[in-house]
DNA sequence: AAATTCAACAACCGCTGTGGC
DNA sequence: AGCCACAGCGGTTGTTGAATT
C-alpha cells in the first residue's frame, strides 16, 4: 500500500515519503482565492490529473490530494451549490437506500453535485432524524442495497473502521451514517406503516413559463412535477434537470460577491437567465413547503436550507408513531425509480439492529460454507441487479456552475497570505503552454481575469484574498449549451467563463 | 448580550484500486 | 509478481455562522 500515495498530505508536511523535489511544509487547511486561481489556472492549462504536479508547476504548496479535493469540490465546471431541492434530496435518499454510503456513486446520479456535498448533507439529515427519533428512510423507500451487491464493500468498510478503531482507540469514529449503512435493521420496517414524516412533504411547483430543456440524446420521461424533469439517456440512465436553469447564485449584493471578479458576469450575459427557488418555510409547521421561481436578482437572501430541522414533536402527537408530523408524501417522482422493498429491510442505526446484522452475516456466512442452492439464486440475483445497476449510473449531463459561498476572512490568514503569494509568484511558471480545447470555447477565465486577479493582487488588492470568487456560469446556462457534457469529461469543457462574448 | 447548541460546510486522513514499470 | 505512484473513495474532524437558550 501507499498511504497518502506519497503525495504529502501528512501532517508532518514533507512532500512525499521520497523526499520529492521540494521538502517544502504543505499548506492545509482553507483555500484562498489566489489557490484557487492558481489551481484553476493549471488546470486549464493542463488539464485534470497529475495532481502531484501541480505543486510541482504551478508553485501551489499543497498535496496532489488537496487540489484534487478543491477542484472536484469546487473549482471544476458545472458544479452545482446550494441548498438541495427536494427533488435531489429525494433522489439521495432513494439512492442511499439503494446504493448504501456510495457517495461518488450518488453523485454521478445528481448532476453538479459532489460526492462530498451528499455526504454531508446525508450525515446531517441522519443526525437530525435520529434526533427526532424518526426512520432514516421514508415509508416508500427501503434500503436494498445491504444483502445484496454491496455487501462486500460494506465488509471492507467495516474492517476498515476497525482498524481505525484500532488505531484510535479514542476516536468516536463508526459515524452515523456508516453505521446506518452497514447495519440493516428493522427499525424502520417496523415504522414503516406508522411513519407520518416523510422528509418530502408537499411541495407545490407552479408552472414554469419555459419549456424543459431537454437532453438531445435522451429521452423525456413523463413527470407530474413541473420543475424537474428526469431524463433516460442513451444509456439507460438517469438523470435530473431543472426545467430552467437553476444556479443557486448570489444575487451581486451579496456581502461576499466579489465584484471584481465576476459580476460583471451578470451584467454583461443579459441572455442568462438565473432562477432559482425561493424557499417557503414554513417552518414551524413544517406543513409545506412552496417553491416558486424567482429571479436571482430577487435572491438578496441566502435561501434557507430546506434541510431545517425538524419541529419538535408534540407530545400528544408522538406518542404512538414517534412523530407527530402529517404525511403528505405526493412525489410522484419516486417512481421513476421504484426502489422495491424485495428485501424489507430498515435502517435506523440501532445498535440492536447491529447486532442483527452481524447474526445475520454470520447465518450467512454459514449457509455459504454450505453452498445451497439459495446461494446460487441470490448470486444471479445479484448479477443481474448489477446490471440494472450499471445502466443506472451511465447518465452524466450536467448544466450547472460553479457556486461559491461566503468566506471568512481572518485576519491570521491575511498575514500568512503574502507569504503565500509571493512564493507562488516566484514559482508559478510564466510560460504560457497551449490551452485545452475547452478554453477556447468559453473563454478565459484564466488568461483574462485570472491572470489579472492574480496581478491585481500583487498591486494590492490581496486584502481581497479570502474574498470568495463569483460563481462562474457554465455555459449550461445559455441556451445554446451543448448538453452532453458529462461530469468527466474535462477536455471538452464549454469554458468554465462565459463571460467574454 | 453572552453562552450554548446545532447545521452546514470544507478539508484532511487513511485506505483501496489501478496501471505502469 | 512485486513495487511504486497516483487517483479516488469514504470516514472523520474542524470551523463557522445562525439559531436558541
Amino acid at each position: 500500500m501507499a498511504p497518502d500515495g506519497g503525495d504529502g498530505s501528512r501532517s508532518s508536511g514533507a512532500s512525499g515519503k521520497s523526499g520529492g523535489p521540494s521538502r517544502q511544509v504543505l499548506k492545509k487547511g482553507p483555500w484562498t482565492a489566489v489557490e484557487d486561481a492558481i489551481l484553476m489556472e493549471y488546470v486549464k492549462k493542463h488539464g485534470e490529473g497529475n495532481w502531484n504536479s501541480v505543486q510541482r508547476n504551478s508553485g501551489l504548496i499543497r498535496c496532489g490530494k488537496s487540489c484534487r479535493l478543491r477542484w472536484a469540490n469546487h473549482l471544476r465546471p458545472n458544479l452545482k451549490k446550494g441548498t438541495f431541492s427536494a427533488e435531489e434530496e429525494r433522489l439521495i435518499v432513494e439512492l442511499h437506500a439503494k446504493l448504501g454510503n456510495k457517495w461518488a456513486r450518488m453523485a454521478a446520479q445528481l448532476p453538479g453535485r459532489t460526492d462530498n456535498e451528499i455526504k454531508n448533507y446525508w450525515n446531517t439529515r441522519v443526525k437530525r432524524r435520529q434526533r427526532a427519533g424518526l426512520p432514516i428512510y421514508p415509508a416508500d423507500i427501503q434500503p436494498k442495497h445491504h444483502q445484496l451487491h454491496h455487501h462486500h464493500d460494506q465488509q471492507r468498510q467495516t474492517n476498515h473502521r476497525q482498524q481505525q478503531h484500532q488505531r484510535q482507540p479514542n476516536s468516536s469514529s463508526s459515524s452515523l451514517s456508516s453505521l446506518l449503512s452497514s447495519s440493516s435493521s428493522s427499525h424502520s420496517q417496523k415504522n414503516s406503516h406508522s411513519l407520518t414524516l416523510s422528509l418530502f412533504n408537499r411541495i407545490n411547483f407552479p408552472p414554469t413559463a419555459n419549456p424543459p430543456k431537454q437532453h438531445p440524446n435522451s429521452s423525456f420521461l413523463p413527470n407530474s412535477n413541473p420543475q424537474f424533469n428526469l431524463f433516460r439517456d442513451n444509456n439507460g440512465g438517469l438523470a435530473l434537470s431543472l426545467t430552467s436553469p437553476s444556479l443557486p447564485f448570489p444575487a451581486a449584493t451579496e456581502p461576499w460577491f466579489n465584484p471584481g471578479f465576476s459580476s460583471e458576469l451578470f451584467q454583461q450575459t443579459p441572455s442568462l437567465h438565473f432562477n432559482s427557488f425561493r424557499y417557503n418555510n414554513n417552518s414551524r409547521s413544517h406543513k409545506e413547503v412552496s417553491f416558486y421561481p424567482i429571479s436571482s436578482l430577487d435572491m438578496g437572501i441566502e435561501l434557507p436550507s430546506i434541510q431545517s430541522p425538524l419541529p419538535k414533536p408534540s407530545p400528544t402527537s408522538s406518542a404512538n408513531t414517534g412523530s407527530g408530523y402529517i404525511i403528505d408524501a405526493t412525489s410522484s417522482d419516486a417512481e421513476e425509480y421504484e426502489i422495491a422493498p424485495e428485501i424489507p429491510l430498515g435502517n435506523s442505526g440501532l445498535l440492536e439492529d447491529l447486532v442483527e446484522e452481524s447474526q445475520a452475516l454470520t447465518r450467512a456466512e454459514k449457509s455459504k460454507k454450505e453452498k445451497s442452492p439459495a446461494d446460487n439464486e441470490a448470486k444471479v440475483k445479484c448479477v443481474s441487479e448489477e446490471a440494472v445497476e450499471n445502466l443506472w449510473e451511465s447518465s452524466i449531463f450536467a448544466p450547472s456552475s460553479i457556486g461559491m459561498k461566503r468566506k471568512k476572512n481572518p485576519l491570521e490568514e491575511m498575514n500568512s497570505m503574502d507569504d503565500d503569494f509571493l512564493s507562488l509568484l516566484d514559482s508559478f511558471p510564466s510560460t504560457v503552454t497551449p490551452v485545452p480545447e475547452w478554453d477556447d470555447k468559453g473563454g478565459s477565465l484564466s488568461n483574462g481575469r485570472l491572470s489579472g486577479m492574480v496581478t491585481a493582487g500583487v498591486v494590492g488588492i490581496n486584502s481581497h484574498r479570502e474574498v470568495p470568487r463569483s460563481p462562474v456560469v457554465t455555459a449550461a446556462a445559455t441556451p445554446h449549451h451543448e448538453w452532453a457534457l458529462g461530469s468527466c469529461c474535462w477536455n471538452n469543457l464549454p469554458g468554465i467563463c462565459e463571460e467574454q462574448s
